[in-house]
DNA sequence: TTAATCTTGACTGAAACAGTCGGGTATATA
DNA sequence: TATATACCCGACTGTTTCAGTCAAGATTAA
């Protein structure tokens, strides 16, 4: 069960431009550096957010990406959807044909996927984009 | 992010044995039979699971698998271990490559992986085999 | 016009996953 | 002792997903 890079990348990107909370675009060129995260993979995944209007572009010279909401309005589930980063424990409801359909015992652990789906789902819902960058802010010694 | 079927066949062949809470074990053909998963791939996960000591082993006729435990005592953490099924969000700490070695902005979402691994990892500790074949024998919704 | 930037689809190498194959070894029972 | 049952173990394979690249465009400020 691992996080992958494209929900990761996701929050990182957003949470750079969430630091620049005014009116003028950041390129993803920018963010790409200051991330060090792919350029042209950045593309894909500003594309998919803005077809789920988290941000918006303005293209040409001097362009870029600005958020389409304030940042405390942003959650970090509404980034992972955005991008198709699915929190899938099992599909016993639609998936019939393994783990749901056993004779004698059934899908005893049935229960157990789904409070974990929405153990995980909690706590994306909580946290939102102001959340990551104030925290950063206000905490100057991250040490662990 | 998803639960791959490593952690969540070990997870449901274990829920299986553990209603048997006997000295009689219980062959692999069974469990396959009634979980519906092929014979051939628990095997390598019950090898696994052995290692770990969480299964004992009686070969030849009649043989077949016993939890080495009583079904309370294992948690479901110490099943995802024996079969690698890590919670992984992001190696901040030894990849010092990707994600958190940026200059200016650094892992601005660090923390937040971190709380993540913690609440998922949490979760997994707190429930054990016991609690999961108990809930569906008797229907008791507990908490804890 | 030109350079910067966003837009889009197609492609690719690598890794992980889920599962199979083929051969072992041990043991109860007839 | 023969045999069927069952665990033990390494190697192999087809599929999917990931992370990232490539190439070609479209838009806009200066």
């Amino acid at each position: 069960m691992k996080l992958s890079s494209k929900g990761r990348y996701a929050v990182m990107a957003l949470a750079d431009l969430a630091r620049f909370d005014n009116n003028l675009p950041i390129s993803l060129r920018d963010i790409s550096l200051r991330q060090n995260i792919s350029l042209v993979y950045l593309e894909q995944l500003f594309l998919k957010l803005k077809k789920n209007n988290i941000v918006k572009s303005t293209r040409g010279y001097k362009g870029g990406y600005v958020l389409s909401r304030r940042a405390s309005e942003i959650k970090i589930s509404d980034i992972f959807i955005a991008v198709d980063e699915k929190i899938k424990t099992i599909g016993c409801e639609k998936n019939s044909k393994k783990g749901c359909n056993g004779k004698s015992a059934k899908c005893i652990t049935h229960n157990l996927w789904d409070e974990l789906e929405n153990h995980i789902n909690n706590f994306f819902d909580k946290k939102n984009l102001h959340d990551l960058v104030n925290i950063k802010e206000h905490r100057i010694s991250n040490e662990r």
